[in-house]
DNA sequence: AAGGTCGCCAACCGCCCAAAG
DNA sequence: GCTTTGGGCGGTTGGCGACCT
């Protein structure tokens, strides 16, 4: 036997709300709140909807500062680099982004963003295989090995790496980078602060050395320094690569950001940072595996489609351990 | 002008999870 | 420890307008 409905479907209605409902809902949430209680708030209006969709409609509609359409380049920077960093995690995704709901996001990277990146990344594949039809493509993965909203996402990071334009900012804002160490997403500094960092030609903050015989991905490098293009909301400067500590003293440098939280609170452990360190994408104790974990949770009833757990642990590795490689390799 | 197709987006559906009883 | 319940979430649908033939 299934759940119980939240209301009786009978007697309520559905489609599009009238201007009288939302006038309605908006003026009772404004005087008295929900009351922590959205199933039983229609009662108390006198509006024939579920709670459910009083919800929807006030958090998606009627909510103050609730902004529509018009999306900026530098959101749907922030809203690319999440999907690949976390997938389809709307939710948190709208949080980074102040005014927008995860509906909207969902709706508009389904119906447009997606749809704009993966056509600019056909165009280049067309161009690459016109000059390049013989030669293996690293950017041409095989597909079997990956489900679509793996290859998806590698293909949308792929397409960033090679493009100039709209998201040229992407590799100089420290804050869009994908599934970095947390701490080090949310620290700045200028180059005149640090006239080492201004000459780094390029940055990236962790450098790993896969092994994909044995399921592992070594981290070879970290450098602590940061974007010398990047010089918002400066704090101070960081200590150069070779003052990192190695049991992670340099803590206190790093800044948490408010804007980051919940990325944080996701976020991975402290030996995570030590060069040398390997992880075993397979046992469960690294934070890759736990983002592995998260990502086989969550994608097992829809974008794994029906394959084995063993295939999506496979696949899982594969994309991370590209993805290692593609990120964070040194220039 | 009319019918068909496509794209957009608001809203719904059903599942999961945590809190309450 | 269990069942029930509501909130939250992501996937999907359906209506509608714009565009195409």
């Amino acid at each position: 036997m299934g759940r119980a409905p939240c209301c009786d479907k009978a007697n309520v209605k559905k489609g599009p709300w009238s201007p009288e409902e939302d006038v309605k809902l908006k003026d009772y949430i404004d005087k008295y709140g929900t009351g922590g209680n959205w199933i039983a708030l229609p009662q108390k209006i006198g509006l024939k909807r579920c709670g459910k969709s009083c919800r929807l409609r006030w958090l998606n509609y009627l909510r103050p500062n609730i902004k529509h359409g018009g999306f900026s380049e530098e959101e749907d920077s922030i809203i690319l680099s999440l999907y690949i960093s976390i997938g389809s995690r709307w939710s948190i995704i709208a949080a980074q982004l102040p005014g927008r709901t995860d509906n909207d996001i969902k709706n508009y990277w389904n119906t447009k963003l997606k749809k704009k990146l993966l056509g600019r990344q056909k165009q280049m594949n067309r161009q690459d295989s016109s000059t390049d039809s013989n030669e293996n493509n690293s950017n041409n993965k095989s597909p079997q090995n990956l489900s679509n909203s793996a290859l998806e996402r590698l293909q949308l990071h792929m397409q960033l790496q090679n493009l100039q334009s709209p998201f040229s900012s992407f590799y100089n804002n420290p804050i869009l980078w994908p599934k970095l160490h947390p701490l080090l997403q949310s620290t700045t500094a200028t180059p005149d602060q640090n006239p080492k960092l201004a000459s780094q030609e390029s940055f990236h903050p962790l450098r790993f050395n896969t092994d994909h015989q044995n399921n592992h991905i070594k981290l070879a490098e970290i450098n602590t320094g940061i974007s010398p293009l990047y010089s918002e909301n400066v704090e101070q400067s960081l200590n150069p690569a070779h003052e990192f500590q190695p049991n992670f003293g340099f803590s206190q440098d790093l800044r948490l950001d408010n804007h980051n939280m919940d990325l944080m609170n996701r976020g991975g452990s402290k030996e995570f940072l030590q060069v040398g360190n390997e992880f075993d994408l397979t046992n469960g104790s690294s934070w890759w595996s736990e983002e592995l974990e998260l990502e086989r949770k969550t994608t097992s009833s829809s974008s794994w489609g029906s394959a084995s757990v063993l295939d999506q642990t496979t696949e899982g590795m594969v994309m991370l351990q590209d993805y290692a490689q593609m990120s964070y390799h040194s220039v």
